[in-house]
DNA sequence: ACGAACGGTAAGCTACGACTAACGTAATTG
DNA sequence: CAATTACGTTAGTCGTAGCTTACCGTTCGT
């Protein structure tokens, strides 16, 4: 058994092209070769992104005909949100004594 | 000169590691010593990754006699936040034919 | 003023991730 | 029924991110 881990939606969002790959399919969906040609990367490079934003299901795939076309999946999105919104409350939460401390060191 | 570039967002929390450290200052803030001492990692390793997340606005850092606190940066987590929701909205924009092709393949 | 606590930096090693090239498969076209 | 198009997968190379160890500057305590 190999030991295998699904991909985290942070994860999948870690690489640069990824990001690149899910900008395109926000405008709207693309099959892989249209991905590819938009992207300096090969074609199997995108097929194996894909792969990892599927896993992680931020993107979903449909088939037409000899090609295949994938979408962004906005629950994928929207569960990253949601969890940055906790983050975000928390962190304001911990935020009240800001005002105490002038010191603080932006850069 | 050195071809520097400053971290973004998406590339700090694409390390689990430091989306760890990001739910330890979610709590509260901490010291860089606290921290090390709650992961399973050495006391430069979280210097490092501190960096990081400092270079991507995702913390700020005060100094606090000896030590040197860290805590959650609200506006950090925030702008994130609205990236993902630009995504959501574009992606769902172009979600409208979706009634149409029922042979969706989610998985 | 000396030693200890706290933390940032440099150097070096290792492991993993991203990419290309080559191959195999399914679907369309003539 | 070839030939072509469109993808996915595998094998293999290479760069780099993350970790530790060692070292150095700062600040607090006694």
């Amino acid at each position: 058994m190999e030991t295998y881990r699904p991909a985290d939606g942070w994860d999948a969002l870690g690489d640069p092209t990824r990001r690149a790959i899910v900008e395109c399919l926000a405008e709207r969906p693309r099959a892989v070769g249209e991905l590819a040609e938009a992207l300096p990367i090969s074609r199997p490079a995108v097929s194996q992104h894909l792969k990892v934003l599927k896993e992680a299901g931020l993107v979903t795939d449909r088939a037409a005909g000899a090609r295949r076309i994938y979408r962004l999946n906005p629950a994928g999105v929207a569960a990253l949100r949601d969890q940055l919104d906790t983050y975000w409350a928390r962190a304001l939460d911990a935020f009240q004594d800001v005002a105490g401390h002038p010191d603080e060191e932006k850069s």
